[in-house]
This record gives C-alpha cells, sequence and structure tokens, in this order.
RNA sequence: GGUCUCGUGGCCGAGUGGCUAGGCAGUGGUCUGCAAAACCAUGUACGGCGGUUCGAAUCCGCCCGAGACCUCCA
C-alpha cells in the first residue's frame, strides 16, 4: 500500500513518510489511563487523537491493530521506598480490593470514550493479566546484562546501557551527564548503582497489598515494563506506531526503548507520536495540580470552572479542532464555540439528505476533498480537515437554498465524501438520543399539524400560525419555515 | 539551573518566505407576515527590536512574556 501519509516522529522531531513494517498490517500501541480516578478533559487528548490516527489509517486501508493499555497495577506514588501504590492506597483507604478499584474506574472510563464516539482498541490488555510476561522481560534484561538485583528488587543498568548503545535519551534529548547533576537525591536510593537506573520489577513491602511471586521474591513490576512487555506480546518486538502524551515522554518511554533494546536488540516502535497537553488559564490540567475537570462532570456541568454542561461530542470536536501537538486551551468560550460549529456541521449532515439532484453541476467538491486528504496525510491536520468541511458546509447549504445545482452523480460522490470524513475520520456524529426524529408516529403528527399552520398562514391567520409554532416550541420541537413550508427538529 | 516548546484579529485555532485557513462572536445586506436558519459582504492579525531578502507573520539574532519536561502524571 502506498499512501502519501506523514507522520511527525518524536523521535527524530521531523515528518516521515510512514511506511509500515508490514504493509497492509499497521500496528499501533498508546499507553491508556491508570485507573484509580475517573478520567478527566486531559485523558480524553489522546484517546481522541490516536482514535483519529486509527480510524484515518483504516480509511486508507490498512489492517490495524491498535493496543491501548489499562495500568491497573498502580506505580508508585512518591519515591522508590517510601512510595505507596496508587491504586493500592485507594483501596487501603476505602477498604477494597484494588481489583474492585481498577474495573470500576475502567467501566467508567470505557462509558466516557463510548460516549465521545472513542473506538475500542483491537486490544485492551490490563497490566495485571501481563505480570508472566513482565518477569519474562526482566529476566531477559538479566540475561542481557542489562539488569541487576538488589535486596529482592531488580533495576535497570543505564550507565551500562548507554556506554553499550549510545541511546538513552534519544528519544528525551536527555544528556546522562546533566541528568547525574540534576537527579535528586532521594532515601533508599542506595540500592542503585546511579540514581537515574530505574526499577524493573520491585521487592513489595509487608504492608503493599499488590504483589505477585517472581524469581526474586514477592513484588510487583517495575514502573514502565507493562507497556514493553504487552507491546511486544501483541505487536511484536518491533512494530509501528508508539503514541501517548507528551509528559510521557521522559522518563517512561525513554525507559521503554532501554527496556526493549535490553531485551530483545532492537527499539520497539518506528514512529513515536505524543499529543500536546490540556490547558486550563495556560497551565497543563493535571492530576497532581488538581486543576483537572473530569469527563463526567464536563458532561453533567457540576464543576464551578463550568458555565454550563458540554456534551461529549462537543468535546470531541473541540479537541479535533486544535492539532494534536499544540496545546489547547481550556475556556467556556472555546466550548461553546465548538458546541456551535459541531451542530452546524451535524445539520449538514442532515441537509444533505434532503437535496434534490438536478440535471448538472455548478459546483465541485473535488478540490475540498483533495484537501481533506492532504491535511490528514500532514501529520494528522484534522483542524485544517474541518475548514474545508465547513467549506463543503456552506455549499450544501446552497444546494439546499437552490442558489446551487448538482447532479446525481456528483450529489452521490458529495455524499460519501462529506460522510467519509465526517463520520468515519473524524467520527463526528450527530449525538440526539432524539432519535424520535426518526421516528414515524412522530413525524406524521408534526406533519399533520404543520399542514394545518401552513393552511392558517395561506389564510394569513398567523395569529393560529404563531400559537402552533410556540406550542411545539414549548414541547420542544421548533419549526423553521421556508418559501413553500416549514422545516422541524427537536430541540435537545 | 538544564533541555525543549510556544506567543496569530474580541475569543478559539490553522498556516509558514509572495496567493482567502476555518469556527465562534460583531457589523451591514438578501430572504421572510414575524422569528429562526441559511446565503452574501465586512476586520490596518501575526509579542518587541534589529538583520537576511526584490519581498517575512513565516528565516537569523537579541529581548520580553507564557508553558512543558527534568518526580507520578494523558
Amino acid at each position: 500500500m502506498d499512501s502519501k501519509l506523514y507522520i511527525h516522529n518524536s523521535l527524530t522531531r521531523k515528518k516521515e513518510a510512514f511506511k509500515p513494517l508490514n504493509s497492509p498490517q499497521a500496528g499501533m500501541y498508546v499507553c491508556g489511563p491508570t485507573v484509580y480516578g475517573d478520567a478527566h478533559l486531559g485523558h480524553a487528548r489522546p484517546a481522541i487523537t490516536f482514535d483519529l490516527v486509527f480510524r484515518y489509517l483504516l480509511h486508507l486501508g490498512y489492517k490495524v491493530r491498535y493496543v491501548r493499555n489499562i495500568t491497573d497495577v498502580g506505580h508508585l506514588e512518591d519515591d522508590a521506598d517510601e512510595g505507596e501504590d496508587k491504586i493500592g492506597k485507594k483501596a487501603r483507604l476505602e477498604k477494597l480490593e484494588p481489583m474492585e478499584i481498577a474495573h470500576f474506574y475502567s467501566d467508567r472510563y470505557h462509558r466516557n470514550m463510548d460516549q465521545m464516539n472513542v473506538k475500542v482498541p483491537s486490544i485492551e490488555p490490563q497490566a495485571s493479566g501481563h505480570i508472566i510476561e513482565q518477569i519474562e522481560m526482566v529476566k531477559q534484561i538479566i540475561d542481557a546484562g542489562y539488569g541487576y538485583e538488589v535486596n529482592s528488587s531488580v533495576y535497570f543498568d543505564v550507565q551500562k546501557y548507554q556506554n553499550d548503545t549510545k541511546k538513552y535519551g534519544e528519544l528525551s534529548g536527555r544528556v546522562l551527564e546533566e541528568l547525574k547533576a540534576n537527579t535528586r537525591e532521594l532515601e533508599g536510593q542506595d540500592e542503585k548503582k546511579n540514581p537515574f537506573d530505574f526499577a524493573i520489577w520491585k521487592n513489595a513491602a509487608p504492608e503493599h497489598i499488590m504483589r505477585w511471586p517472581s524469581p526474586w521474591g514477592q513484588g510487583f513490576p517495575g514502573w514502565h515494563m507493562e507497556c514493553s512487555a504487552m507491546s511486544t506480546k501483541y505487536l511484536g518486538e518491533k512494530f509501528d506506531i508508539h503514541g501517548g502524551g507528551m509528559d510521557l515522554l521522559f522518563p517512561h518511554h525513554e525507559s521503554e526503548i532501554a527496556q526493549s533494546v535490553a531485551a530483545n536488540g532492537n527499539e520497539p516502535a518506528q514512529y513515536w507520536m505524543h499529543n500536546n497537553m490540556v490547558t486550563i488559564n495556560g497551565q497543563k490540567m493535571g492530576k497532581s495540580l488538581g486543576n483537572f475537570i473530569t469527563l463526567n462532570k464536563l458532561f453533567n456541568g457540576e464543576h464551578n470552572l463550568l458555565e454550563r454542561p458540554y456534551s461529549p461530542m462537543t468535546i470531541r470536536f473541540f479537541m479535533l479542532q486544535a492539532h494534536y501537538r499544540s496545546t489547547i486551551d481550556f475556556s467556556n468560550e472555546a466550548l461553546n464555540a465548538a458546541e456551535k460549529g459541531f451542530k452546524r456541521l451535524m445539520k449538514t449532515l442532515d441537509t444533505l439528505e434532503k437535496i434534490q439532484p438536478a440535471n448538472e453541476s455548478t459546483v465541485s467538491f473535488k478540490e475540498l476533498e483533495k484537501k481533506c486528504y492532504e491535511a490528514l496525510n500532514d501529520d494528522f491536520n484534522s483542524p485544517v480537515a474541518i475548514s474545508q468541511l465547513f467549506e463543503a458546509s456552506r455549499i450544501i447549504n446552497s444546494l439546499k437554498d437552490g442558489s446551487e445545482k448538482i447532479a446525481k452523480k456528483d450529489l452521490d460522490d458529495l455524499k460519501a465524501f462529506f460522510k467519509s470524513f465526517t463520520v468515519d475520520v473524524l467520527g463526528l456524529e450527530p449525538e440526539e438520543k432524539v432519535k424520535e426524529k426518526n421516528d414515524e408516529l412522530l413525524s406524521r403528527v408534526i406533519e399533520n399539524i404543520l399542514q394545518v399552520r401552513q393552511e392558517a398562514k395561506q389564510n394569513k391567520d398567523f395569529q393560529t400560525a404563531d400559537k402552533i409554532r410556540d406550542a411545539l416550541k414549548e414541547a420542544g420541537i421548533s419549526i423553521k419555515d421556508r418559501k413553500d413550508g416549514a422545516d422541524w427538529s427537536v430541540e435537545e
């Protein structure tokens, strides 16, 4: 397969032509959530970004295996020895099994993803279900000489790795010498040969509830092991795309590369993609800063920063209106604008079905379609693609008004083009649960009422006409007059 | 302190050496019994100061401002 897709590779900091290792197969691994709390706007970003990548690759005809993990083992909260497992801590505080916590929040995460029309990945592996694979990989790293055991914990020997491969820091731009100077001194670090070494298997203190047996004793896998082990298991030692948030670049992804190179002898991913952060008042939205807004609160409006609720699809559209590598700033104003824009596109989707073909075309959409492809081929530039759809929207409205004409064949092409980009690729669909719109019965009732109103209008009985319109409005149905009748729609 | 990114019109947000981004809001108009929608028109935008160039918002330098990573974080 030969597409002209270019992807910005964090590894080289350049846009590179996308050439999958085994075209038309394409493999993608994305770091998913740690399930110890509700997903917030920040979590929506990678989910939607890589959903777009997934959808577009599928659209181009690739057979994509998309793996997005669920971290249910819980990373350490503080430093090595004093730290406590996030999920374990929550479990202890709430007197629940860690698995109960993880299951509860994965469930809610899935619901949120569903609401935002994020496609289900091909595989969604859980870290806790892959302890054996992680232990095996730790063994491989030890066998290769890059792991050492101290007090039932195993650490990665960064200095040796750097001496042998010169690769440490290639992704994040870190320089080991500088890291040495800057790494803060922590208690309990004396187990490590060097402060920048990281744990690949950690001994569990007696009170640590999440623990598994291993050749080194009771413990749990290191912070970065799960992604290395699970990506290797499901996508192979080498695969095409690895994605995640920019904040994971270092140390998480840098460590993943080191682990894979140490264990398998080669780099895991060809292309590394990183989405930028969501900011709020110019500052990163994050758990540790406590300035996050959960998706559930966005959807129901219950947060002091929210003027009102915003729908899941508004959030999706809001995200797609910015390029994934730019920061995106949250504000009520921006969300309001996104909501209106989204509705406009959705209305166009509806309008498209009402256009009557003519015997000739006065408009062409070929150029817009071409630009949509160019935009998405250029590192998934969704905002530019969307701007083309708005252009199309304007022309489609003119077709409906009758100021432009379109032939049957062109109309079919137009429908295919507009729907495939809007619905299939960008994943933008009407979210009204108000499918009553299509409800036969309601439809017939309304049509009858409108017929009466039309007669009233013809008799210049505007009082009655307005009364009908107001009454319908009251019932949640809005009327928009045309020259020869009226359109109606169900209000949200 | 080190590494890196960004600064675009009222708001959001693309672009990147010369050719309209787009959305939202505003203004004027068309249409309409009214309303809404739609369509048409409309904005001395590119942080500041220098430099390169026939030409820079776009390249280079300096300055100012904001942010990210360096610790778990999407």
